[in-house]
DNA sequence: TGTTGACAACCTACCAATTGGTAGGCTACC
DNA sequence: GGTAGCCTACCAATTGGTAGGTTGTCAACA
């Protein structure tokens, strides 16, 4: 299994780098030093490697928010490690997986779909259950449900993550990620 | 020059929907009804076609910020119009094309990085001046300064964007977009 | 006015490289 | 003796791009 993880690890930063359109089974082979033909063996069709890219990543959400949770006990401080995820990816030259294959999205083969709309649901509810807290313990205040500030929270942070890596301007993305943070902790 | 508007007019489409990676001259040339060969009359290269579509892309926003301008005098009416090209790109199946570049910037040539720059700033621009008089008129509410809102607005419309079209989920566009507004407008 | 030349706007035909993918063989291990 | 894990060799299709030819238009010129 640690060819099959090896692999994994270098599609996924291909793809977070250049997009699931902009590599090829060829460029892994390189990188990973296996034979181009051999990596069929381990993911059949390029789609098999993008259904199992997603699984992998949603999987990487889920201990990435484990180790929030159990590290950070309240909202604010779980928000802002949050959004340093989000940082840290920029400071790779990296998109969010899920965010580059969004923009992708309609030359994926559509079985890749539901796991990506996984990943984003999941967020949204881990959002939702910090921001709801936050809000009950009055470290936050929220202008609307903690579901529609969950979302614009996410939009956001992708957005940001975006544009900042596009342009090289990675002061933008703190200044935003401020922004967001100090909207929510100010007090009506 | 008509031939040559009509295609920047597909090609922008297929950008902004496949991605700068999930299209082809081919593609083109077949919508246009022209032979590949001759596409390469009018942008020889690629990249060529980036820088030129780039470019266009800029035009119609300026001409698309014109209008804005002098349809609604007021800051708020203009975000909300702002965020009403978001919501009909969204309709389209589209990405914003700026956007879609920057996801897979890292396979551009570089010399279309500029023109991807210039785009953004002068979204930011234009939201800060939008922004600066909607506050000094006590029509919107800031809690930092113009310029980083505008970009927290530019990154919060283009992520929710990302993921609304990906997830195909218009209606959490919508109320990203609702509560953006309505934390501009709600009184501190 | 008729001729000429330039050039824009296409075309057919081709190219090497790359794409995702297959067939089938070898080897080591259980 | 099956099978996981690789390999070489191959494939058709597609990629961005080039070479070179054929038009139609239009301006300059004698």
């Amino acid at each position: 299994m640690e060819m099959k993880e090896q692999i994994l690890t270098i599609a996924q930063r291909l793809v977070q780098q250049r997009g699931f359109n902009g590599f090829s089974y060829a460029d892994i082979a390189k990188e990973v030093g296996i034979r181009k033909a051999s990596l069929h063996h381990y993911f059949p069709t390029k789609t098999d490697l993008a259904v199992a890219l997603i699984e992998n990543f949603t999987a990487q959400l889920e201990r990435g928010l484990l180790h929030i949770n159990s590290t950070f006990p309240q909202a604010d401080a779980r928000l802002k490690a949050y959004m340093g995820v989000y940082r840290a990816t920029l400071e790779a030259e990296c998109m969010c997986l899920a965010g580059m294959l969004s923009s992708d999205v309609l030359t994926l083969d559509p079985v890749a779909i539901p796991g990506l709309k996984r990943f984003f649901a999941r967020n949204v509810e881990w959002l939702t259950e910090v921001l709801a807290a936050g809000n009950s313990q009055r470290l936050l205040v929220l202008t609307g449900t903690a579901t529609d500030h969950a979302r614009a929270l996410l939009a956001a942070l992708q957005g940001a993550l975006l544009i900042a890596r596009a342009t090289g301007d990675r002061e933008a993305f703190d200044q935003t990620a401020a922004l967001l943070i100090s909207n929510l902790s100010r007090k009506g």
